[in-house]
DNA sequence: ATGCATGTTACATG
DNA sequence: ACATGTAACATGCA
């Protein structure tokens, strides 16, 4: 489920716990998303701690507590935050829950692809301070994209785009939207893109983030009808813009979706 | 029962 | 160094 945008949502879904004291924690200590470390280490760091801030990058969520605590989060394939009411029952793949006077913030996640982690500084933790240029930011202009793309004229467009040192974020579906706005068929390879294409996928890159975050981020909305978003996983899905079959074929090992009367 | 899923990583291979 | 393919992870859904 999360790319770019559904992660915002999910990380502002906490929201409701800032400035608030952690007073109790609960995890199901052993599953798979506490990786190496392990739910009591997290219990014992977070118990009585107050959250007091939250941010993401790209698929990535940091939350910071006080006295140097940071707690990262990844969502993986299937993971989400939410309220839980302070009497309410923990849910089966509730892998961490934090209870405070809004009740609990719980980390949900059934197929257990995410990843909670925890961090001690007084700042930013180094894991997250050399991150790559986030896509919506001023200073990822086209220059920078150009550079980016520099050593990897080889690479197939689909699976290029979903790479997270360069484009983080940026998703299956995400992917597929861009690839389709720009007209660039999936399986092109960087090298043999025009300057005007190479232009268009800049723009389409930007184009497709904003978009997400403006109706996605904000309240989980779906992208509007004119999106491939909206077609691209109904059997017999239409493209928006020809009205005739879109294709469906595995590239890069991921599913992809892209109308072949429209990309070329 | 089968196949597939908005993700990442490790490993083998070219 | 770059690129590709496969499996693995663990669960739910059609």
């Amino acid at each position: 489920m999360p790319e770019l945008a559904e992660v915002a949502y999910y990380c502002s879904l906490w929201s409701p716990g800032k400035g608030r004291r952690i007073k109790r924690v609960q995890t199901h200590g052993a599953t798979r998303c506490f990786r190496e470390s392990s739910g009591e280490s997290v219990e014992n760091k977070l118990r009585g701690r107050t959250l007091k801030d939250s941010r993401t990058h790209g698929k990535r969520m940091l939350f910071q507590f006080s006295k140097g605590a940071w707690l990262g989060l990844h969502l993986g394939m299937t993971g989400k935050l939410v309220i839980r009411k302070p009497f309410e029952e923990l849910q089966k793949h509730d892998h961490l829950a934090l209870e405070t006077s809004a009740g609990w913030l719980v980390f949900n996640d059934p197929r257990q692809f995410g990843k909670v982690e925890l961090f001690q500084s007084e700042d930013l933790p180094d894991e997250w301070a050399n991150f790559p240029l986030e896509i919506l930011s001023l200073e990822f202009n086209y220059k920078y994209f150009e550079q980016l793309l520099g050593r990897r004229k080889r690479a197939v467009l689909k699976s290029l785009l979903l790479d997270q040192t360069l484009f983080p974020g940026v998703g299956n579906w995400m992917a597929d939207e861009i690839l389709w706005k720009a007209r660039i068929r999936p399986d092109r390879r960087l090298e043999s893109l025009s300057t005007t294409e190479l232009k268009a996928l800049f723009d389409t890159l930007k184009f497709v983030c904003r978009g997400a975050m403006k109706y996605v981020a904000t309240d989980y909305s779906d992208p509007p009808k004119s999106w491939l978003f909206r077609h691209r996983w109904k059997p017999g899905g239409i493209c928006p813009k020809t009205r005739e079959d879109l294709s469906r074929s595995e590239i890069g090992g991921r599913t992809t979706c892209w109308s072949p009367a429209w990309q070329r």
